[in-house]
DNA sequence: TAAAAAAATGACAGCGCTGTCAATTGTTAA
DNA sequence: TTAACAATTGACAGCGCTGTCATTTTTTTA
């Protein structure tokens, strides 16, 4: 049978209240004391029991993952990570999806974070980027997490995990601009989204180093969807609409990119040796598209272990922080990017 | 303050004892004293407490999804469905994945259920046909729901929720023969899941019905993926390879579709000019291709929720059971596909 | 060195519920 | 009608843990 906080004691020679102390990471136990429980936990192989604690104390040991679901490649992945940092430190996690175009996401929200004795939440975007629902959240008796695009945190709200969307993006550009391009088209995702405006920053950045003009026209509107790829694609590449003709593009994600490589075969543009088009995210769209995509991976399992270690510390004030984490995607160049082609 | 146990005793003007038989769905309880406790339930907007719940009693309430991850769309689907099952009947819903392919899958998730206490199990495929892993988990003190493809539960090992994928199959190659195309090419998924052979036989019996010849050279293999789509539709439609080019193809699912549409364009065929293409389960993706691809769809979501429901109620042992429930994908039509162009 | 203060530990009640078993009530058969 | 039985209800302990507060031990101060 599986061992209880009586075996723990009997077998450490102290009450079950000390041993109730050492799990929950109290000071006043002294410290060979605290050894001998730990022996004693080591030993019996014990768990405390999710239940009971919960029961018994005010405390909870639970934490939530709420999230809207723009992509879901992308919650899986966070989903996965959180579960394994959860099952480690004896946290249990719910999963909440919700709706954040809703009026209401934050009431309903936040009532069920009452009822359901919450300890933590993780917040991804595009949630984690509404100051209202943030706000709303923090002020409630919970610790938040929030995974955000930038390289420092927007607020003093919560302690945040940083993609830094903007350096991945300049190096990015740079890897176009290193093939010979000139003309380096955007395609923009959701013009709201933190992601669309570091990934859109990083780019000019880029061009600004190499004293490359930043060409208004060359950067269109989207809405990180398959559709907005086609359309910005072929926006881009019409000899009508556009002046300049970029040599290469670069889409604000894979699905957008998806979406430009479809328009060019549409309108027989041969990548990547006329045009060269990049994503980001490697989302599996990026090896589902033919040429393969180059793009900037995002290790999101990663990202969201970190996130809900940082999270389970805070509920836990375990006195060595986890430090907060900054996460720069890394380029993954495959076979949908190519020296620029002079006579194209 | 939420309200317990006693609260509804005393409103009710009954022992603690007697609610707990009522909650639970205890034989021995008059109608006049159900009654009186139901209402002092309602009234008093009474949530049974889980965590005492599962403290006190030998039963659980928790529920598991296992899932293995082919498809983020469909887990994220899935899991919703369940979830949305689970808070109204007041049941935790733990989420475990985990890979069909490692050695010891089998004995991983017999630990975890051992280990969580856990009523029931949710087996989505591919994990649901695996006999040696579904008995395994039979074997233990849970119930288990299955998803499955087909018609009727392969054996009594569980109650299973069926989704019949070989009748929708049927659907879709008569909507291909109603709009005049004789020669029908088939991309098919990973030849070991159930769904690639129902929906292969679906396509089959629409054939022979309209008292048309299966022409083996029509049956292309694959798995599942945008890549075997692409491959797919090469072979179908090269000159050297295929005696004879169809007019439409019918792909396993949309991946396969979109990559077939994404050939197709190679290859310069417009769709669906001079060929229809059509997938199966109403993704995203179905939604991401150009033209929009003509499918089936497959209500997910509901689906879930229907083998959540059908699990806990075998794991509450209520009379009512819920009926053994059958879903037939519907045909949506979209864009892909159109009458047979006679020149083509 | 003793007294006072601080630190460490433990005894015990009780969180909200279920299981066991005893007590009560209703029903049937003789 | 009453004994014998079945159906219904309740009293109470206890699940494994934490909170409170009392007790013991150690350290500090005078």
């Amino acid at each position: 049978m599986k061992a209880t906080i009586n075996d723990v004691a009997k077998y450490a020679g102290v009450s079950i209240k000390t041993v109730s102390r050492v799990i929950n990471n109290e000071t006043s136990v002294r410290q060979v004391t605290r050894e001998k429980v730990q022996n004693a936990v080591n030993e019996l192989n014990y768990q405390p029991n999710l239940s009971a604690r919960n029961l018994a104390g005010t405390k909870s040991f639970s934490v939530a993952y709420i999230y809207d679901n723009p992509n879901a490649y992308y919650i899986i992945d966070m989903q996965n990570g959180i579960l394994s940092a959860c099952k480690q430190q004896g946290f249990e996690l719910l999963i909440h999806p919700c709706d954040a175009k809703s009026a209401n996401v934050t009431e309903e929200v936040v009532n069920m974070v009452k009822n359901a004795r919450i300890a933590g939440l993780i917040l991804t975007p595009p949630l984690s980027e509404m100051p209202h629902f943030v706000e709303a959240l923090v002020d409630l008796d919970v610790k938040v997490v929030r995974i955000l695009s930038g390289d420092v945190a927007p607020d003093k709200l919560s302690p945040c995990v940083m993609v830094n969307d903007r350096v991945a993006a300049e190096t990015i550009t740079q890897h176009l601009i290193d093939l010979g391009h000139k003309d380096i088209g955007f395609i923009a995702g959701d013009a709201e989204h933190m992601s669309t405006i570091e990934r859109i920053k990083g780019y000019k950045i880029a061009l600004e180093k190499s004293n490359m003009p930043f060409n208004k026209s060359l950067l269109i509107d989207g809405d990180y969807s398959f559709e907005s790829g086609v359309s910005g694609a072929k926006k881009l590449m019409s000899c009508e609409q556009q002046a300049i003709k970029p040599t290469a593009i670069f889409s604000c994600n894979d699905e957008i990119a998806a979406g430009a490589l479809f328009a060019a075969r549409l309108m027989n543009i041969s990548i990547p040796e006329q045009l060269s088009i990049v994503g980001f995210e490697n989302s599996p769209f990026s090896r589902q598209t033919w040429p393969k995509l180059t793009t900037a991976d995002q290790p999101n399992n990663q990202i969201a272990e970190d996130a809900a270690n940082l999270l389970i510390g805070q509920v836990r004030k375990l006195k060595n922080p986890v430090t907060i984490s900054q996460y720069v995607p890394e380029l993954v160049v495959r076979d949908s990017s190519s020296q620029r082609n002079e006579h194209s």
